[in-house]
DNA sequence: CCGCCATGTTTACACTGTAAAGTTTACACT
DNA sequence: AGTGTAAACTTTACAGTGTAAACATGGCGG
């Protein structure tokens, strides 16, 4: 392959990487295949990534920015609106968020660990800005970041399911969304109002 | 190896999947190390199982008619209170099925179907008795199974997120557990009573 | 006794991630 | 211009994966 400046190679494999993530799935991501792809060799990637799980967890960086923007937009619309609104918007905007990026969703919040180095607390970080929005749409503030996570938690079981295909196709998404978000709203309108 | 009679074999092949599968999880359970395990070579478990998926299939079922038992288990200790009673014992059950058999768990509800032959329709059957004993909780009885499939989801979302360790150690599963039980309850009691 | 079938092994293929060592290119500096 | 060095990339190799095809062997029924 041509020496073409090492930053060009590194944005060639993420854009395959995504491009081969969003059509074949996690599953197909092989370093191999990837440096077919681009025209280079397997241990070409290492120059870039220390392993596959650096070069996902960048991937899973990327879903995670992509869905912050989808959250913070959700919430900028409904800015006017009670908490139980607000929230309706973000279950919302999450939900859809995942079933449209089923792949990125995937390795952003299904992939176990144990086949994955440990995320980096860096990274971590920029990840945790999303769930504690959860948190901060609840009437009384976000002091109880706990229940934050519990409503996205039963968010994401939802979403996680149909991914993985768990669910039977009897059900229809729609109605699927509407009682996971609803589910959300109400544990948010049971909160006491303090703030 | 010895022949030994068949099933014999079958048995060891499952019960030494089952010990890896509880022990070092789903990823580290390989034909070749199984077969090492058991002294015998890869392709013998090819003569009792169609592939590795379908292995995996017969420990799901396993899984789930553990499930099943501990679920009845709850709902008969239940069995005097409401509605509303019966769906936080299910729900508990539920929760700490998914956490005492973690790795059963996975394989169970986590694993993508990509990565897995389609469940046979017979088992998936056996499955579905576990998901319907939540829509019939109920108060207005097993009418609405949407319904039960939501509340299944939620408390799977929780698990599956502990499971995968994307929650952070400083919640404490205890609260998280109540939270989630008593969101499946509050789905509950939000119904109308119509039996 | 003989043939068949269940039970198993041997061998092989086509993959996977990734480490070590070697090679080529480009560029800075004397 | 010539040389040193570092970046970019390849070659080769290892150890592992699932699984298919062909071959061997034991025991049992006719």
């Amino acid at each position: 392959m041509t020496r073409n400046g090492g930053s060009e190679t590194r944005a060639a494999i993420l854009e395959e990487a995504r491009r081969v993530l969003l059509d074949q799935g996690y599953t197909s991501l092989s370093m191999r295949s990837l440096a077919a792809a681009i025209g280079c060799t397997p241990t070409t990637i290492y120059l870039y990534f220390k392993n596959k799980d650096s070069l996902i967890h960048t991937l899973i960086d990327e879903g995670m920015n992509m869905l912050h923007g989808r959250l913070i937009q959700a919430l900028e619309e409904s800015s006017e609106g009670c908490s139980v609104e607000r929230m309706r918007a973000l279950a919302g905007a999450y939900f859809d968020f995942g079933l449209e990026n089923q792949e990125y969703y995937e390795v952003m919040f299904m992939l176990h660990p144990q086949h994955m180095d440990r995320y980096p607390a860096a990274k971590y970080r920029s990840a945790r800005r999303n769930l504690e929005l959860f948190a901060e749409q609840l009437p009384e503030g976000p002091s109880q970041p706990v229940v934050g996570i519990q409503i996205w938690s039963a968010l994401h079981g939802t979403i996680s399911l149909l991914i993985a295909q768990r669910i039977d196709n009897k059900f229809s998404r729609d109605e699927l969304r509407d009682l996971a978000i609803e589910q959300a709203v109400a544990t948010v309108a049971a909160r006491p109002i303090e703030n």
